[in-house]
DNA sequence: GTGAAAGCGCTAACAT
DNA sequence: ATGTTAGCGCTTTCAC
């Protein structure tokens, strides 16, 4: 490892002139100037970013604290993230934590300890005492997707309530009355909100919430195969269904096609997120997209724009609007 | 921040003993142990990575450079780099490089700026120079999936020549002999290779190569579609085809559909890499499936055991075999 | 325009 | 069993 000692001393300067020199400060001749990036070119000298960091107490890092990067959802925010830190001279440190308090609190600490400038979270929706504890302490944190509640920090997220809300308005537009839903992880706030916008929407047009059409998953495709069977087994079945999001509805799909029912004939579907699957599934999957990318870029640059104290609205809450994507898996009735 | 200092004074010691105690070192007194770690939890100590880090010249922290974290393929084989680290101690950096040579560069000069200790990376065929640069340095690193041939580094990858060989020769032993394929980026010794295996196959089994049933894709979904379509035109199409990958076999279901083409009575199909969507679409698709988290958790281990210096063997290639999925897009003729 | 010196938070000889 | 000291590679005052 060449240092800047190294560089100093074979160009006869003190270090002080080499670090100006790399920092590109001014009070530096030219003529100096110049034959130092000579030598740095030469002897392949890089700067040592955790000496630098110790030093100024910023490492130029950011920290990104998700449940699973291999949940769909998922890489294209991160890519969006990665993107823009790239651009402004950050790089991220990923952790995946399972939505597993312990693991979030492990992840935290850990980031902490590698003195990350910022960190973007997707907490489960128990963890409060993290999210407080590092508003205590006034730390750059932005939340994306999931907002723990009462906690005065930036979110990007989807509005939930209005993207439920917008599904199941598809669906009563379209004809349908008996209107099922297959929840999220009520758990988590995007869970609750995509149901409350579901029964909204039914409270809106007069359509009586039916409980035992309610079902409860928790994103998962197993979760999705195994209520919509359950759902199959009543007496009186719906002929729409708003799944919370894609993947169950993937679920959804396999179960129906092993009944031999037809989507979207027998049982119209709606999902949630369009994975890239939902645009290949047979029929194609009607469902709300998310801008990923934009939410994994934005978020990355509110969080850097508060760690650079450029002016941001402190506590802005960013709500981007998912867009309903119309394909062949909801049947219109009228 | 509390440091090191803030502890020591308030317990009336010296930095040197509460050195000790947080790194579990022996030669201090059950008493004071106690003592300080009471004092640390009080005062909510965490250990600076960075401070650290400069000086045991370690940062634990491992760099991963992939080119697209949002390509299907990568995030199943982040986590499993990830969760292997983690329980090993250490954290990730990844980086995106688009298959860019001067991405590729400037994301391993960041990651060595940053002191990782080791790289996983899977680099674009042509970047011979940067690999070279890392081996003149000895420094650590383990390729992942595709091999820069030449250069005496560890790498984790799936046989592509045996893969692409095992596609074909099912697709020979199903009763086929017109057979098709359409290339990955040939760019990649992933995309050779697998295209070697498909030749092999043919030669085996004494069947005509013919050029015109080579078409060249890049692994994008679209190639899939483009590439289809272009064969359609040909006066003589083939029964069968083995694609490079998925998702350009996702393409082909598209372009096929279109033309009411009927997989696999009309066009028997075998894809590679078993990703999520191959065993949802209709027909579902027969596809070799890669163990993708193994490969990120082998990269991980061969990397950190490289690091802490236990023995494994120095240049080891781990080839790990893929598995044929049999599904329903290969018709059977015998 | 350039350099000497202090210090970021920590570990590791080397005393005592 | 505990402390003193030096130093990791860098930036930043302050002096010249």
């Amino acid at each position: 490892m060449v240092t800047i000692q190294d560089v100093a001393r074979k160009a006869n300067v003190s270090i002080t002139t080499v670090s100006r020199v790399i920092n590109d400060k001014p009070d530096v001749s030219k003529e100096t100037k110049e034959r130092i990036n000579k030598i740095i070119k030469e002897m392949g000298y890089k700067p040592n970013s955790v000496a630098r960091g110790l030093v100024l107490r910023k490492t130029n890092t950011l920290g990104l604290l998700i449940p699973d990067i291999s949940n769909p959802f998922f890489p294209e925010v991160a890519r969006g993230i990665e993107d823009f830190a790239k651009n402004n001279g950050f790089s991220v440190i990923f952790c995946n934590t399972d939505n597993k308090k312990s693991e979030e609190k492990k992840a935290i600490n850990l980031l902490r300890s590698k003195q990350v400038d910022g960190i973007i979270l997707s907490l489960s929706f128990k963890n409060k005492e993290e999210l407080e504890k590092l508003r205590k302490e006034n730390f750059p944190v932005v939340q994306i997707d999931r907002e723990i509640p009462d906690i005065n920090y930036p979110i990007v997220k989807i509005d939930n309530i209005k993207s439920g809300y917008k599904a199941t308005r598809y669906l009563i537009e379209s004809g349908h009355t008996k209107i099922a839903h297959i929840t999220g992880n009520t758990d988590t706030k995007t869970g609750q909100d995509r149901l409350e916008g579901y029964k909204k929407a039914l409270e809106e047009f007069d359509i009586e919430i039916n409980e035992k059409w309610i079902l409860k998953g928790d994103y998962s495709k197993d979760s999705g195969y195994r209520e919509i069977k359950r759902l199959l087994k009543q007496d009186e079945p719906p002929t729409a269904i708003f799944i919370a999001n894609d993947l169950m509805a993937i679920g959804t799909y396999e179960a129906l096609m092993e009944k031999n029912i037809k989507i979207p004939d027998e049982l119209s579907i709606i999902g949630h997120d369009d994975i890239d699957i939902a645009s290949i599934v047979n029929p194609k999957l009607t469902t709300l997209s998310q801008p990923k990318y934009k939410l994994g870029q934005l978020a990355a640059k509110i969080l850097i724009s508060r760690i650079e104290k450029q002016k941001f609205p402190e506590n802005c809450k960013s709500i981007l609007e998912s867009e309903l994507i119309i394909r062949n898996s909801v049947k219109r009735l009228k």
